[in-house]
DNA sequence: CTGTTAGCGCGTTCAG
DNA sequence: CTGAACGCGCTAACAG
């Protein structure tokens, strides 16, 4: 029988800054006086099919309430090989549909027991490999991740099948990997046709990043719109740069402005650090926003809203991005190779509150 | 380690891709011959410490090179007792603010080898502890929390305290880790300020989670800029809520309405939340935003420069926090023992570009 | 039903 | 300069 007497030596014994300390699973052990699988059983609710005496449950469950307990994962991970972590290496954390979707993330992470790791690429592909390593080298279990160039998945073939892979909002083709993306063409159709039964004014797009597939799809929302209007020639109103930030945005807007001889009545961005950067540029040249314009621009800010412009944007759902890019996880964790097929989700169309 | 990332760059811009997955430092003892102490020296950087023959550091480099080496974490943290993992517990990822924080976090970590751990609290008791709890129990070197409560920390007392604490954004009293703080108080006596100077009328306050110290900071600011124009009665310009969302902001806005027969010509709201609920009341009430009102509002969102109407707001200092922040995790992590000590950032008013 | 044992891969120690 | 042996805390297989 179990001697459960050593109390008060465990206590001398062991030299720790923290008496009140969850234990561990051996410490639990000599303190009770059971051995470590009963103490485990117990504890990971295995009970019952293992059939521990009901009284040893007890004694095990009252000293766990009362002194806590905590698994040490680093040992665990290394036992089972898997460490019960995800990774997210997106371009910027601090752009609100990363952000958002990053707190998504997270959400779906903790109802899983599972931790998030974040690490930034700021869309270069340097940063980007070596915030790939980063997490690899921990030994996450799954790795999301919006790539910055069409091989940036190379890196990750060594790992396959120790790590599942998707990729999120930039579908590039011939991916091994399942993508998860936003529906751009649809989107930027719509968009389109909303701002056209606005104004019969053509729409001039500032466009960044083309090199992003996420963006060829917005483009050719854009001219499939424009084709249903009547309009022939639609990439004689497109404005093409390279770099997507604020700098840019502005720097093509003076252009455009040059180019036309005025601001454009009804412009798109392709995003809303190009908005931003359109704006301020529309601004210096006027002094201000002439009210007249018709603004529309990918991404959601809730202040659009508040603008003495008509304004259209694009939401992207990141809820369910999230959840399938989480599907497509669990479903690589059970086993299943990776597929390299592509998940579309919708996004939403945001218009004046009158707008048709 | 510095020889280790250039092998890896090489790697990269040779577009070369491992064929396997990288090898464990005992795989490479197997393969090259050595013992797996000569190879963690020569991979580790201190082969010339512990006088390596070349001939032999140049093997394994070259297996190295050629297969790839990945060091597990789990075993290096079981065995080290140190995850190299840092924490991070913020009420919502979503945040402008706290998703800019977390993306400086993130570029700090980067720096210095260590992951990032992010895990949301939903500014409640029960979520928090529940975060906190599943990230100290990965094994956290340090944490950073935006505490919900002026207890927040107690459940890091009963902890093994192998983890650098320190608390963001909510200066609780008595709480026994550093703690950063933007200057709430002076930025909203700037604010003010800055706001009297552009117009005589009295300012109309909606402050949401009043409960919280940068939000009490805040209202002392508002008193202090109010006595200096001679208001004697700040606190009937102070409308109060409890729940910090647009929702609230909405309603508060749409009670402020009621009370003064009409909008308050300038008003302030203490976050942006609530900032976008009152110009939805506003708008709800008079079918569009009357552009003769002066706004304020806590936090800062690139659109603000585009309303129609003159406003102000501040922007807090997220670089400037997460580098104290990581100066405080470090002193801890060296061996100092937390003090109480308090760190305020400054922040930086946004103002129209003429205004005084 | 409960206890014992053998690694997971790394970092450290110590012997050569 | 190199190699062997140990243990971090946990899990799983096996032995009572």
């Amino acid at each position: 029988l179990a001697r459960k007497q050593d109390k008060d030596s465990d206590s001398l014994k062991t030299g720790q800054t923290f008496p009140n300390a969850p234990k561990t699973i051996a410490e639990i052990a000599e303190a009770t006086g059971f051995s470590r699988t009963t103490i485990r059983f117990v504890v990971t609710g295995q009970a019952e099919r293992y059939r521990i005496k009901a009284e040893t449950q007890n004694k095990i469950k009252a000293y766990v309430a009362q002194h806590g307990l905590v698994l040490n994962h680093a040992a665990r991970s290394l036992r089972l090989q898997r460490s019960d972590a995800i990774g997210l290496v997106l371009p910027d954390f601090a752009n609100p549909f990363f952000a958002c979707l990053t707190a998504e993330m997270e959400e779906l992470c903790r109802k899983d027991h599972l931790v998030l790791l974040t690490a930034s690429s700021h869309d270069e592909p340097d940063p980007e490999a070596k915030a790939i390593r980063r997490l690899l080298d921990r030994g996450i279990d799954g790795l999301v991740i919006a790539a910055c160039r069409p091989d940036s998945y190379a890196i990750l073939q060594r790992h396959r099948n120790r790590c599942a892979v998707v990729m999120v909002d930039r579908a590039f083709a011939d991916v091994p990997f399942p993508t998860v993306v936003s529906d751009n063409e649809a989107a930027a159709y719509d968009l389109c046709r909303a701002m056209f039964r606005e104004s019969q004014e053509p729409i001039d797009f500032l466009c960044a990043a083309t090199h992003l597939p996420s963006i060829s799809d917005r483009i050719n929302g854009f001219r499939a719109a424009c084709a249903e209007v009547g309009l022939t020639d639609p990439d004689h109103h497109m404005f093409r740069t390279s770099v997507d930030d604020c700098a840019s945005g502005a720097r093509l807007m003076t252009h455009v402005i040059e180019t036309r001889g005025g601001v454009p009545p009804v412009f798109l961005c392709s995003s809303l650090l190009m908005f931003e950067g359109a704006l301020q540029s529309v601004r210096s040249h006027y002094g201000r926003l002439p009210p007249s314009l018709i603004l529309g621009t990918f991404d959601h800010n809730p202040l659009l809203d508040f603008l003495p412009n008509r304004s259209f944007s694009v939401r992207q759902n990141e809820k369910g991005i999230a959840v399938q890019l989480f599907e497509c996880l669990k479903a690589q964790r059970l086993g299943e190779a990776p597929t390299a097929e592509r998940h579309v989700i919708p996004a939403c169309i945001r218009r004046p509150i009158d707008a048709p």
